[in-house]
DNA sequence: CGTGCAGATAGCGAGTTAGTTATATCTATA
DNA sequence: TATAGATATAACTAACTCGCTATCTGCACG
């Protein structure tokens, strides 16, 4: 009696305290930016030394100046995104690298359409 | 050449800064408890003597009773459910009544899914 | 193994949120 | 129409957000 047939996803839903952070995260004008740049890092971002942008995601570095913040700006909303579990970091080669994490924002998308 | 086949509702998306708006009113523990009440009003509030609580929803009294903050501080969380197009007011024999738009939210979270 | 650069952290100030109490408004009805 | 009760607004405070500059950390590589 598999769930599985009905849930190809995790359906592991967040409680009350990971729901609010993650809306908290998601209820800003910069941060809905960010999200939206990297679906298409490539697109929106130049071109990168080490990090590939469709595997690993953005540079840091030019998230921020796409921002128009400082850096510690920027710092700080990507380490928003990342404690909420939207976006996940990859350390390469002295830079950072941001990506969306998919299925962790499909699974709140789902449970919001609960709402 | 009716959209009517594909969007059985109506597709309007939120611009930018009340999309922002609405994820606001979401993200709050309280606000989101709300929702989750109106959702059932007989269910979780005392019967009623003016308005109809599947109709009209809950009386602001009850709302404020069980959330356990003053009644100025129930009033202005109803005001952004409001202000941010998810829930209706309805005022009746010197009451306020609240109910979920759930049109809007279902436009509101279509439009989150897409995010 | 030292230097340099990317990123994170600290600390500060302005604006916002969320709570409070006190008061104003507004409506229903006696 | 005066009053009573429900809700909204005002004024204040504490805590949080978000920007900044300055500084610290830490990894790569010469």
């Amino acid at each position: 009696m598999s769930s599985v047939l009905f849930s190809p996803v995790d359906e592991t839903e967040l409680d009350a305290p990971d729901l609010e952070r993650a809306l908290k995260a998601l209820a800003s004008a910069r941060r809905l930016q960010i999200l939206e740049w990297l679906k298409d890092p490539q697109a929106h971002f130049p071109p990168q030394e080490h990090g590939d942008p469709v595997e690993h995601g953005a540079c840091n570095m030019y998230i921020t100046d796409k921002l128009g913040v400082s850096q510690p700006a920027a710092s700080r909303h990507m380490k928003v995104l990342v404690d909420a579990g939207l976006v996940i970091a990859t350390p390469r080669a002295g830079y950072v690298y941001y990506r969306r994490d998919s299925d962790a924002i499909a699974r709140l998308t789902d449970q919001i359409a609960g709402l």
